[in-house]
DNA sequence: GCCGTTTTCGGCCCGACTGTTTTCAGTCG
């Protein structure tokens, strides 16, 4: 699976070309790295099959540039690049305000190459010598350089969103507002967000700008202006403002949400009919024709309304034109919980506790599944702790009313492929998740191996987080999807939708692939406190941007339907 | 470098803000 680091070349030779001002080579190179990281199926497969210069923004020069990519590990072309200009591109772009053009300057006239050199030039005030650059520009990368070496970027959607939302809260206090809305990468629940954008609606933009450079949770002003204003946040995070009345709100909203990508077919159709879309509406002859809501501006441009989680510009915009999105899976769908942990082993609730929360969600079930024996790290039940817990499952379901709670465990997969309890417990339960929590490393054939062998057992009904990836922390270990999927049909096996916010595993994309392959989903939250089993909003939401419907997902399901389906007896 | 029910050549999304500029380039989203 090279997907990440095919695009990954293709957006460093874009950083060089945009060095030189070369545009259009440029965005060549982003749309195709776009494609290709995007894609919900593996590059060296499609290449395989000869069809490279079938996706979109990939012709007969980058496809042998992808050819070369797979077959040699490198690019010359690239390798050539970066021994021209050898700067560290990735922490040098981290600073604010400092892009290709100026990187380029900086390593022409000062020699530059990395944030130790851009800190010395910069603290001999030898930067205010060059052209366009001034005692302001000096001390705002000082200011930046910090900040860009202790933030490495992006951050869990998990932790973003709450904090997101207390700061919609608190400007909506003002009275001055009409409406506030998060909009950007959280909107559209990126699984990592870089900033917080926020849309408002009134008449006085003053105000609230006012306000929302000075508001408690604001650590310094980046910029102000009429309508766009830019502050840090005291979290490290920067938020973004702008202001907007009424009759623009849904142009903005559109524009402000995002994608860039997808804002860029959409402004291509506009054109093509004619038209222009801005922020401020979709315009002819600066006639506004449309521009209040949302639903508005996709129609004119003839498109169905497209949910916010669709809008990366995977296909969305042509599957909108054809009236043919999918019916997403939606936030009050969720009927259960299958994954979930208790003091039992490495959790910090009780059974009853997880119970009566559940139910406070409006579920109608949920599964223990605490680990078992071989992970002594994580509690681990030996057989003996499994049957006492079972009959604790018994009383509280006594105790309880309107809610299921089934037995369950999750199991260990060890390095040959083996779990660590014996057939003949596992199938007393309701459900058994099987994991690989040891052996990471392994090559491609040997993990798809062991995820099989775990398949074919049985009692196995799910596979929990199935590529292992810890988000900004672990690699997704290597494995052979096409296989995988296959043989989740072929034993009727569930693959979870992790929904732990450093899990979120399967991932987007992958959800998108096993659901062309005709697999089925679970979305369970891994949960191991009870406030946890509110990261089920994070799941839905993954699996909406894997274009995921409710007949897709096992625990939309009511209880009797979902023992009967799935044979979890 | 890619792409085409107006084009195989000539286009390629659009606007706000900042700093250093006398009219604009660079960056950002």
């Amino acid at each position: 699976m090279k997907n990440q680091k095919v695009a990954w070349i293709f957006n460093r030779i874009a950083d060089y070309l945009e060095m030189d001002g070369i545009d259009f080579r440029t965005k060549a190179y982003r749309n195709a790295a776009h494609t290709i990281e995007t894609l919900s199926l593996d590059i060296e497969d499609v290449r395989s099959e000869g069809r490279l210069q079938e996706l979109p923004g990939i012709g007969s020069k980058i496809a042998q540039k992808i050819e070369e990519i797979i077959d040699t590990g490198s690019l010359e072309y690239y390798e050539n690049l970066k021994k021209e200009t050898p700067v560290d591109f990735e922490a040098l772009l981290a600073v604010e305000g400092l892009g290709p053009k100026t990187i380029k300057l900086l390593y022409k006239e000062l020699g530059v190459k990395n944030l130790d050199d851009l800190e010395r030039e910069t603290k001999r005030h030898h930067i205010r010598r060059l052209r366009g650059m001034g005692d302001k520009t000096e001390k705002k990368i000082l200011e930046n350089l910090e900040f860009a070496r202790k933030n490495t970027g992006r951050r869990l959607l998990g932790y973003v969103l709450p904090q997101s939302r207390e700061i919609q809260e608190e400007i909506n206090k003002l009275d001055i507002v009409e409406r506030v809305e998060i909009a950007g990468s959280i909107r559209r629940r990126k699984e990592t967000v870089g900033d917080i954008d926020i849309l408002v609606i009134t008449q006085n933009p003053d105000e609230v700008t006012d306000f929302f450079t000075s508001m408690k949770f604001t650590e310094e002003v980046i910029a102000k202006g009429s309508s766009k204003s830019t502050v840090r946040l005291k979290n490290g995070l920067d938020a973004d403002l702008r202001v907007f009345p009424e009759d623009e709100f849904g142009s903005a909203f559109v524009y402000f949400t995002g994608s860039k990508e997808m804002n860029i077919e959409l402004r291509k159709i506009a054109i093509k009919k004619g038209l222009k879309l801005n922020e401020y509406g979709v315009l002819r002859d600066d006639e506004q024709l449309a521009g209040k809501t949302e639903e508005d501006v996709f129609n004119i441009l003839g498109l169905s309304y497209i949910e916010p989680e669709l809008r990366e510009n995977r296909g969305e915009v042509d599957a909108a034109a054809l009236g043919k999105l999918p019916d997403l899976v939606g936030y009050h769908d969720l009927k259960g919980d299958l994954q979930m942990h208790t003091k039992w082993s490495d959790g910090s609730s009780t059974i009853k506790i997880m119970a009566e929360s559940a139910k406070n969600l409006g579920y109608q079930y949920l599964a223990i599944t605490d680990h078992t024996g071989t992970l002594r790290i994580a509690g681990g039940m030996g057989d003996e702790q499994i049957k006492m817990q079972m009959k604790e499952i018994d009383q509280v379901n006594q105790e309880l009313e309107d809610i299921t709670i089934l037995k369950g465990l999750e199991v260990n997969i060890d390095s040959d492929g083996l779990l660590d309890i014996k057939n003949e417990l596992l199938a007393d339960m309701d459900v058994v998740l099987a994991s690989i929590h040891s052996g990471f490393r392994q090559d491609r054939e040997k993990m798809t191996d062991r995820i099989i062998s775990a398949m074919e057992n049985e009692n196995v009904d799910i596979i929990a987080h199935p590529t292992g990836r810890k988000i900004q922390e672990r690699r997704a270990y290597d494995l052979d999807f096409n296989r995988i999927y296959e043989a989740a049909q072929e034993t009727n096996t569930i693959l979870e939708v992790n929904a732990h916010p450093n899990r979120l595993d399967l991932s987007d994309i992958n959800i998108r692939r096993a659901l062309e392959a005709g697999c089925k989903l679970v979305i369970n939250t891994d949960a191991h406190k009870r406030e946890e089993l509110s990261f089920a909003e994070l799941g839905i939401a993954t699996s909406r941007r894997g274009w995921a419907e409710k007949k897709d997902i096992i625990n939309t399901l009511p209880l009797k339907k979902l023992l009967k389906n799935f044979n979890l007896n």
